[in-house]
DNA sequence: ACTGCGCTGTTACCTCCGGTAACATGGCGG
DNA sequence: CCGCCATGTTACCGGAGGTAACAGCGCAGT
């Protein structure tokens, strides 16, 4: 632990290239950026994945920060998860370079088992599932609702952040109304629509679906799960 | 479109070897498989993505409609977004190295944009998106909120069934009851806990514990690397 | 002083990968 | 017999990650 300033160097140089060339720049080029040669990286981080958990490390530490102050804030529940997605979406927006090289690792591994989150989303998947359990009450079943939802909505958020960030459809605000409505059981709650008949070019009126629904939320409490 | 007979035999191959060794099989491997060398494959599909483009494209076809079908089935809201996580999770259950080379492909692109999503997932979001916004009366907002929901979703059972799979913490109808609850709104729905307090089998009153009572904050941007 | 040591750096090489060029077959209709 | 086309081969390229083996530098220590 020791602040090591050449490697803290030889870490900068990599993350300017990274910035540059996004996460798949080769050692080669890292070198190059550094003004040094290969086997120098070689020594100071063993291979590959060594330099770029390194990278991550560095940048994990700041996000992971950001998102567990976010999930202790003290607001409202919705509010608070209102929060962790803000702070989760400005983040990526900030710096979609870097933060790919958080969310899409590199494959990896050979004939092991293909993991789906990356590092430094696993942390922040527990880091969720730490919140969900301490905060709030689900009865026996806590524990292994906790782990999947924090798997689950770190999953989620991933693939919507990402899609966000590739086609922008709406701002920042209106994707964190978007994803909360959708935690907060807005898909049950929601009336149903005739069938047949896609696009139905009949306006109908409808008494505005409250984006923002403060109070209570109108979702069914049914199906405690009890196997 | 023809039924170019060669052609399934070396995807039949190319199956084989993936089923055995995972996505990252080489080129010169599958080749092997097949009795015959590397340019043969190059003849046939061009590169190693058309290769993995034909292999994805014959199961994505098998999984994509039975999640289209399950997605139209005749049942109440409920019991059909339970349906379609079972189908889900079952076939992932059922061929995992094929479902992995579906969900996790190979990085790919160079210097392009890096998707989070793979084709099959894909696929898969825009026909969650096109039920929820044929079958459920979302307001104004319908056009957004569906696009958004179904990649949410699809990212979130993703991750959900990727860790399901790693370690298997539940049967699989246990992991359906847990994701339908989540998008039921159950996370708002339930009562909160008494602060402070993780895992203690008694839980006594105690002050928070207030890391950083912070105020609101929007975006962070710190650390830049410097030479 | 000379030695040993640790850190910096180099060149040159290895293996494996995706991908290609060039050449060698075999069947088959004119 | 001829072309023709699909099949197959060997041999190679460029670039990736990764590894020797060797060369300089600063700086203790007796």
């Amino acid at each position: 632990m020791t602040t090591e300033p050449r490697r803290e160097q030889l870490l900068n140089a990599a993350d300017r290239v990274v910035q540059r060339e996004g996460p798949s720049a080769s050692m080669n080029a890292i070198a190059a950026e550094a003004g040094i040669t290969k086997p120098i990286l070689y020594r100071h981080f063993g291979d590959r994945s060594g330099l770029i958990g390194a990278l991550t490390a560095r940048h994990t530490a700041g996000l992971l920060a950001a998102v567990r102050t976010a999930l202790n804030e003290p607001l409202e529940r919705r509010d608070r998860v209102e929060h962790v997605l803000d702070v989760y979406l400005a983040a990526i927006e900030s710096r979609p370079q870097v933060y790919r090289l958080l969310t899409h690792p590199e494959p990896g591994d050979p004939t092991g088992a293909g993991n789906a989150l990356a590092p430094a989303l696993r942390q922040i998947a527990e880091e969720i599932t730490r919140a969900i359990q301490q905060q709030i009450d689900l009865g026996q079943d806590g524990p292994l609702l906790s782990e999947t939802w924090g798997r689950s909505i770190t999953g989620m958020v991933l693939a919507a952040g990402d899609w966000w960030l590739e086609t922008r459809p709406c701002p920042r605000a209106r994707m964190v109304q978007a994803l909360a409505d959708l935690l907060w059981g807005r898909l049950s709650a929601a009336a149903d629509l005739p069938p047949m008949l896609a696009t139905t070019p009949e306006p109908r009126p409808e008494p505005r679906p409250e984006p923002h629904p403060g109070p209570r939320t109108g979702t069914r409490t049914e199906a405690r799960p009890e196997a």
